[in-house]
DNA sequence: GACAAATTTCTGAAATTTCAGAAAATAGGC
DNA sequence: GCCTATTTTCTGAAATTTCAGAAATTTGTC
């Protein structure tokens, strides 16, 4: 495989894009490059046209695995694992979305919960307060996420599409 | 002021979260901080309260004011400033919501943009179509945090709060 | 407008993160 | 079941980020 240079510089701001939002370049650049792929790629292929080490990609398509971002396949008669990327830009959000949740949402609505007993137990109410909204907050946002995981991609699409009508509909209750 | 056991609490646990989150652990502790206090507080407090450094207090102060998350007020005869928190949680998701908007989606929707231009324009309609794509998600994202923040904060909340309702209605189009 | 209190900016040190190279483990084909 | 291609893990070096201390700037009072 070869990439062109739209295809090159697609996957070089998509690692800038990675930077800003806590994902490191390489592997930015790697779910970049399967994105952009016509066909799965071998872990060799992608140091080859990225440049990056081996160990490097090996690491990263792990994180992209473990976010259901990537799949990999095995063809008969070839050892060798091959990669390609969740193309539904849908499908990937609302897997983005539904890690995110699990690795941040979830361990902050424990650490709240927990103050929120503390405090209790201490009998400050004024810090019982605010962690009880903050708390409120936060299992929102991570009900939200999580309903949205039980919808098919056209529904997820469909809702986000929706975003501004619904809001103006909510808005006049 | 004096520190609570279960508010020092919080502050670590919030200082931890933020770190998950991309925010500096000291800038998060001064959110968590402020978030809890009962009165306003000065710089000077801060950096006893959390053992800071003065300048790093200025710095992420001034990183939280950016985010609208942070007030400063003065008062008469006293040259220093006074810190509050916006503590209205949902008022608070909506300016990070917008924020971050802004930083990171923003961007993001203008780069996806020029690589759909060069794709067009080197005849390369497999990238094109990508990107294609990945704009309308992006644009979506966008639009709909955009139209969040003309809504207020009750609102803002009822809309998440509604969130699964919603998205079960709409399943259903 | 001078002075002092308060804040901000600058600089570099410490800690963390990212990533390459080498070594170890795994797995598929014969 | 052995052998080797492939992948993963381990280690440390390089880059980045965070943050303290010092210096510079700003701000408000007199």
């Amino acid at each position: 495989m070869q990439l062109s240079e739209t295809q090159m510089k697609f996957i070089r701001r998509w690692g800038d894009m990675g930077t800003r939002w806590g994902i490191p370049r390489s592997t930015a650049m790697l779910h970049g490059l399967l994105y952009v792929a016509q066909s799965p790629l071998t872990a060799e292929e992608m140091c080859e046209l990225l440049q990056l080490a081996r160990s490097n990609v090996s690491t990263s398509l792990k994180e992209l695995e473990s976010y259901n971002l990537v799949y990999r396949e095995s063809r008969p008669g070839d050892r060798r694992s091959f990669y390609r990327a969740e193309c539904d830009v849908w499908e990937m959000a609302r897997r983005i979305l539904e890690e995110r949740r699990r690795r941040e949402t979830a361990g902050a609505v424990l650490a709240v919960e927990e103050c929120l007993a503390a405090a209790k137990a201490e009998g400050d109410s004024h810090t019982a307060a605010r962690m009880e909204a903050m708390q409120e907050l936060l299992q929102t946002a991570e009900n939200v996420a999580t309903v949205a995981q039980r919808y098919n991609t056209s529904v997820f699409r469909r809702a986000a599409l929706m975003g501004s009508k619904v809001l103006a509909l909510i808005s006049k209750l």
